[in-house]
RNA sequence: UGCCCGGUCGUCUAAUGGCAGGACAGCGGGUUUUGGUCCCGUAUGUGGGGGUUCGAAUCCUCCCCGGGCAACCA
């Protein structure tokens, strides 16, 4: 607890002085919010946002959330998408109140149409979909009025209840709001409010072949739920003049529409067109391939729900564009996974190490900690013998004063085993070190280290006649650029062609395989001193495979940049 | 060039007329059997002009810059 009073002075985003305020003034007694995702593809970290936002903001006003498919358009959606979405708000922790479908709503909606045109507000309009577009007018000149716009109240209900009874071929009619084709925002200009799509849906079946569109949907949704704050991203904010004018003619619950900049993330896209472009011209092995903003695609990894929440968290909710820098996700991902992930040794890069004076066929078992940040998760062996792989990077000939790793004549510590001093090395014919000789030195056991003898690094290592061969799965970020959404011409122009590297001779201690055949479900590890790494959903005990989640700070390599 | 929205360290985000603060990234140092973690320190910001005020990131005004808007998508 702090006892500065300053500093418990918590700092509010807008929507929740908004909250603050209609609690205040007795507006709402509690809220109630949603999450409407459209079931068209997977959910991405953006969504992960506007999630948090939601169901956080509900969470925090003991309000409550509902799930809400937004199905209004059949062509595109699938059940398959309904069951990843249900699937990725769980995982990521959170629980819904009611879990809506708006085509629940078809029949209401229908009715909510038939008192517009009742009441002179809805009109049937027989123009193709290039006349409307033609008559519309430009941002900057206004639209002219439709020669179907004055048709009889009896008419136009007469010609939609035609619509809905399937007399129509798609594209005959559309249905209207007569609002003002000379509105300075576009949305107003009369608005097509439900299309003739004789198309199969995903949750109604064949029983409607007219279909809502967004804004004659949303808002009327919202309301027949009674959500207090109906929370979008910001380039929904010139419908919500229209969203208001449906609520204000139909006379139904006064939802509130507020919005917020959707979230960016550095070195990748974020939308669902062009992810979707990333899946099926195969820059990337399907919407779950570990270098995707997906949920999906971040679970595979490694990241956690826990990781993905606090970055929701920490990037904050406002009005302004903004491109989060990845590292940020990367840093809440280290920050959890640190406290939890297991330690394994693990040696990417085989170079072969030989103790020369360590018997050939003596092995000794040697005990280090799961993980130093928390002593309970206890012990494991590890086999010790005289043949070991360490990493290649991790030795070099006329190495400077700053390598604090082998070279002839310098010591190291071999991770919870001994010290040890490097004599000589042999090389192939290329001139390459194929083979580090050193000697150990026996008073130097962890933990009861008399030697005297400074090692200033650690190595991690593996024992040769143990090693498990795995296959590690190396990211890098997807483009090569910042916004590639930014940039001139096509995004996918800007693919970073070096995002995954496959290793696959890597070798492991004996006790990733023990875990794998062990735990009921994946761990999250850490590889020491290389990164955080994850099985891959693939990886089986005959064949591990770990996708690496993210690496470890690195002082030493960005000194070498 | 019509209407709407926005502009605070490199990147995000606070400060709601009263000392521009935090986080990530950066840089420097300490501890360390992970060049990790942890700890300490440090540089960097209110788009510009004018006005109101004892006092302006905050209010007014003009300008500049960025974004959105002409799907029977959401």
């Amino acid at each position: 607890m702090s006892n500065n009073p300053a500093e418990e002075k918590e700092s509010k985003n807008f929507l929740e002085e908004i909250i603050d305020k209609d609690l205040q003034e007795g507006r709402h007694t509690s809220i109630l919010t949603r999450f409407p995702p459209e079931p068209n593809g997977y959910l991405h970290i953006g969504h992960a946002k506007s999630i948090h936002v939601n169901f956080g903001l509900a969470e925090k006003y003991k309000g409550e959330t509902n799930l809400r498919f937004d199905d209004t358009n059949p062509v595109t959606e699938s059940v398959e998408y309904v069951e990843s979405i249900k699937n990725d708000v769980k995982w990521l922790g959170f629980e819904w109140k009611d879990e809506l479908y708006t085509s629940d709503y078809f029949e209401q909606l229908y009715q909510f149409a038939l008192k517009l045109i009742r009441d002179g507000l809805a009109y049937v309009d027989d123009s193709s979909s290039e006349e409307i577009a033609a008559l519309k007018g430009t941002p900057t000149s206004p639209g002219t009025n439709s020669p179907y716009r004055n048709r009889t109240p009896e008419e136009n209900e007469a010609l939609f209840n035609k619509m809905r009874s399937g007399e129509f071929p798609d594209g005959h009619c559309i249905l209207r709001a007569k609002i003002d084709m000379a509105s300075p925002n576009m949305l107003m200009r009369d608005p097509v409010i439900y299309r003739i799509k004789h198309v199969k849906h995903h949750h109604t079946g064949d029983k409607w072949c007219i279909y809502p569109t967004y804004d004659f949907a949303h808002g009327q949704s919202d309301a027949i739920e009674n959500i207090t704050h109906s929370i979008c991203t910001l380039e929904f904010m010139p419908h919500r003049e229209l969203y208001n004018w449906f609520i204000e003619k139909l006379e139904i619950f006064p939802s509130k529409q507020y919005e917020f900049a959707r979230l960016n993330l550095s070195y990748t896209v974020m939308s669902k067109r062009k992810l979707l472009q990333l899946v099926d011209d195969g820059h990337v092995n399907g919407w779950d391939d570990p270098r995707m903003p997906t949920i999906s695609g971040l679970r595979r990894r490694g990241y956690t729900p826990a990781a993905i929440r606090e970055f929701c968290k920490r990037i904050g909710v406002a009005k302004r564009e903004n491109v989060i820098d990845v590292s940020l996700l990367e840093f809440c991902a280290r920050e959890d996974l640190n406290k939890h992930a297991l330690r394994r040794m693990v040696v990417l890069n085989p170079l072969k190490l030989v103790i020369t004076n360590w018997d050939a066929d003596k092995v000794e078992l040697l005990e280090s900690e799961n993980n130093p940040e928390n002593p309970e998760d206890g012990e494991r062996k590890m086999p010790f013998g005289r043949e070991l792989w360490i990493e290649k990077d991790d030795f070099m000939e006329n190495a400077p004063k700053k390598f604090f790793r082998l070279s002839v004549g310098r010591n190291v510590r071999l991770k919870s085993a001994f010290i040890i001093t490097c004599d000589d090395v042999v090389k192939n014919e290329a001139g390459e070190v194929v083979e580090v000789h050193c000697t150990y030195h026996p008073d130097s056991r962890s933990g009861q280290d008399t030697s005297g003898i400074k090692a200033k690094g650690t190595l991690h290592w593996v024992s040769v006649s143990h090693a498990v061969p795995v296959e590690v799965h190396q990211y890098d970020r997807l483009f090569k650029v910042n916004n590639p959404a930014d940039e001139e011409g096509d995004f996918k122009d800007y693919i970073n062609p070096d995002s995954l590297h496959v290793i696959t001779n890597a070798y492991a201690e004996p006790e990733l395989k023990t875990d794998a055949e062990t735990f009921s479900s994946p761990r999250h590890y850490q590889f020491m001193r290389k990164g955080y790494y994850y099985p891959d959903q693939t990886s089986t005990p005959e064949k591990l495979v770990y996708n690496q989640t993210v690496g470890l700070r690195d002082t030493w390599a960005k000194m070498n940049k």
